[in-house]
DNA sequence: AATTGTGAATTGATTCACAGCT
DNA sequence: AGCTGTGAATCAATTCACAATT
């Protein structure tokens, strides 16, 4: 599989192209043009067309795309047919607000159990929350994958060998740092104050 | 000024500099080099060059760069050397868990009030949270440029709409919806189940 | 001797233009 | 006739290679 040189971009414009579809779906489309689809997703049709390109061909000329089988093709590319489990690291404001945010489910993922230094109870919430020094089994008993890292940026850089080293291989982060991790495992990284200085360029 | 025509990604960049620039400072280094500071911020030397020479020429050659002057340089070219006011709009979850981040105000942003449908009570929060129907009002009075967005998709446009219509110039915007803005307003995204979905591409 | 600053070369992503299907 | 799929062309970003400077 060619998963190398397709632009990192394009597969972020999947999982937009995706979330377009699921409203379609929802409306009982079941056909829909590359110009559409381009629009509603915030991109130019030709782009759209490039970016299914790198993938197969999925739609009929002179008509457009089925809604159901893109949708369905879209899934099997992005790898989240089955739930996908997740830990998540650092229960302080920013993790909890996100054990509380029930987005992920719905899109395939399920956070399975996170992990702080002082496991204090949050008794409102489903998922247990284990001492830092739990994770390192849990991982590997769970073939966890993914991990959602939101501890102080003291301790990100400690945290990720760790998590690494247990077997994780992809970190979506939010600590403000940058992490340094081998080859086969892959980090995003989303930096509130980065995003907000990057706006304030911006305004003139 | 030439804002136009200097990738965005260069200005993210500058934000990183600037973050391990800090952390020099902390610990009295007052020279770096490009290769240096570059590995600190997870890029190549000529890369963090590149980026610097968009804006002037700041480093000493056969020495490196002064930490001071650069950091205060790109403070400027950020245009941050003053605190900047924000609003944030949604207080749910996420919404809430951003108002008590208090990573911003160390990077220059400053929360000034908190807008939601209904506007209930947060006492252990510092800062208002007020009826979405005295935000037009609000940023007027107070010029406010910058707004986050936390709210549900099905709202996002029309909120959206309003807050442009008010004033607001550049929206941080944590709804997974794709916004349609006029060419002079700004829009960075952050959407959680994408990043996910974007990494479970990525392990095979 | 070391390290910046930068034009040229390269690599990568987007858009164009149109051939190919239905 | 309409819309997809794609090679070619353009546009943008990164990296190289080295001249310039301290």
């Amino acid at each position: 599989m060619p998963r190398i040189d397709i632009p990192r971009k394009s597969i972020y414009r999947l999982s937009i192209y995706q979330r377009c579809l699921g409203k379609l779906r929802e409306n009982d489309v079941d056909t829909v043009s590359s110009e559409a689809l381009a629009k509603a997703a915030g991109v130019k049709p030709t782009q759209l067309r490039k970016d299914l390109a790198y993938f197969g061909q999925f739609g009929t000329r002179g008509l457009g795309y089925n809604v159901d089988v893109l949708s369905n093709t879209i899934s099997e590319v992005l790898g989240h047919n089955r739930l996908q489990p997740v830990i998540l690291v650092g229960v302080g404001n920013l993790g909890s607000a996100l054990l509380r945010y029930g987005g992920f489910r719905k899109e395939g993922f399920e956070v399975v159990a996170a992990f702080d230094v002082n496991p204090k109870r949050q008794p409102d919430l489903a998922i247990p929350i284990l001492a830092i020094t739990e994770m390192t089994d849990f991982i590997q008993q769970n073939q966890v994958k993914m991990a959602i890292l939101a501890v102080p940026a003291s301790a990100a850089q400690i945290v990720t060998n760790q998590m690494v080293e247990a077997g994780i291989q992809a970190v979506l982060n939010f600590s403000p740092s940058v992490l340094d991790v081998p080859e086969h495992v892959v980090v995003n990284s989303v930096d509130l104050a980065v995003e907000l200085e990057n706006l304030s360029y911006f305004i003139r």
